[in-house]
DNA sequence: ATGGTGTTGTTAACAATTTAACGACTAATC
DNA sequence: GATTAGTCGTTAAATTGTTAACAACACCAT
């Protein structure tokens, strides 16, 4: 009997990592890693990698490893990876397209059911099987096709009045990639995906000792 | 007599929002900013905000505040913002143009010093004063502009093989956009911007409860 | 001046996370 | 079979990060 203890935002980290790299050891044709596997391709340790696969209820043989199949069950199932929720980008300039035309849809847990812009030299174009949506429909097709997850892309000037009407529209996060603090009711889970970070971080890191 | 205290991750990443959030309280004109000013707007406990600042060197006025050029100065310092190391972007496709558009640079660190592509029908064309170079030039033009970070967002294919002509070439940092893990030595900070993570990160904030 | 009030600098208690350790178990070997 | 070696599950310790608390101090009103 497993209890849902909370994790923290560290072993969340921690733990996509080690689904990379034990989808990486199955593709290679493994059928069982050991924790210092995991852990030296990550530069973990061992332990640690252990301490956390502990928390999702126990994998593991010992002497012989995890059980790669059952492992990444249990991760994907953690991150709810394998129910693909449908999700919109809003705003389809470079940084959407780049979005919409990524690999990270392959995990799963999210399909890209829409794309809205509402230039009218954008709407109506294609890409991938999807049509340019005007903005004026979004609230009817996030209610209609049940969409939990808006990409917002749009520049900084609409991003809020953007938020305000997916979140009406009842979806349960937002992605936001524009550089502005939205204000959200607790009820959204809201990501912020700050790029001036790594760039802070890199200058940071390598900055010469004084 | 402050000593070089190692700072936390978190640390860092509350620092960058603090910056954040007093340059904005700068621009409305205000001299002074207090630890709860700072701490109710990005929801942080004003003691938390306090004791981050503290490991700066102090720069607060009890019943005042902080003096927000001072603290600027001195977050901006930490970071070496003020120092704009030069920068390039290799693979101008969707994500490079997003990238390189980008109002991230505007907050300094890194000047976007050069841009590279291999496609032929790319090369030479101009984005905002700067020419599309080709990628046989890179190693020299890193050499001789004294580029210290590269922005890499080539095909997964191509990753490896262009951080370690630029990581030969001399650079200290490498932003890493393609969902691969590069081989590096520990000289090279790589900041893997995985944007996997956001969607995994959504995707379990928002799981059903079990 | 003087007392009141609000805010910092700093320390201490507390909580969380990471690291270490080790018994238990499994498979292989003799 | 018994023994050995390798790896897990689990507990405990150490480290780190967060929260709370409060004395010292600066400004303000009287
Ligand atoms: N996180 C980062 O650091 C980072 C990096 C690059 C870009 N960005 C941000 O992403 C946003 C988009 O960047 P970009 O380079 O793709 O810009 P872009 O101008 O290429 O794209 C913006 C798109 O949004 C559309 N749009 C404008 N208003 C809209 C509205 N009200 N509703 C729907 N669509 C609307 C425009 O037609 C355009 O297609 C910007 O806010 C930018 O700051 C952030
Ligand atoms: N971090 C993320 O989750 C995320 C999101 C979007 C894209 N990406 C990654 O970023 C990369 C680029 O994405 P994109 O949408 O911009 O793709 P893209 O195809 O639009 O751009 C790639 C560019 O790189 C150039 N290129 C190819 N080989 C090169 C080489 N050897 N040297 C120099 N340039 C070369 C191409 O000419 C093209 O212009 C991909 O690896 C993609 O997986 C990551």
């Amino acid at each position: 009997m497993v209890k849902p203890k909370r994790l923290s935002r560290s072993c969340v980290l921690r733990l996509e990592l080690y689904l990379e790299i034990i989808e990486q050891f199955q593709k290679e044709g493994r059928q069982y890693v050991t924790s210092s596997d995991i852990g030296s391709a990550l530069g973990i340790a061992p332990g640690n990698v252990r301490q956390d696969l502990f928390g999702l209820g126990s994998a593991g043989r010992p002497k012989v490893g995890y059980e790669v199949t059952r492992l990444i069950a249990l991760i994907r199932d953690l991150f709810d990876l394998d129910r693909e929720k449908p999700a919109c980008i809003i705003g389809f300039g470079n940084l959407g397209r780049a979005l919409a035309g990524s690999n990270m849809w392959s995990r799963g847990g999210y399909k890209l059911a829409a794309i809205f812009d509402n230039d009218p030299s954008i709407v109506g174009t294609d890409f991938a099987g999807l049509r340019v949506r005007s903005i004026a429909e979004i609230f009817g097709v996030i209610k209609t096709q049940g969409i939990e997850m808006a990409v917002i892309t749009v520049p900084a000037s609409a991003a809020q009045e953007v938020a305000d009407i997916v979140q009406n529209a009842g979806v349960k996060a937002i992605w936001n990639f524009v550089p502005v603090r939205l204000n959200m009711p607790e009820t959204v889970a809201v990501e912020n995906q700050s790029l001036a970070w790594g760039l802070i971080t890199l200058s940071h890191r390598t900055r010469p000792a004084q």
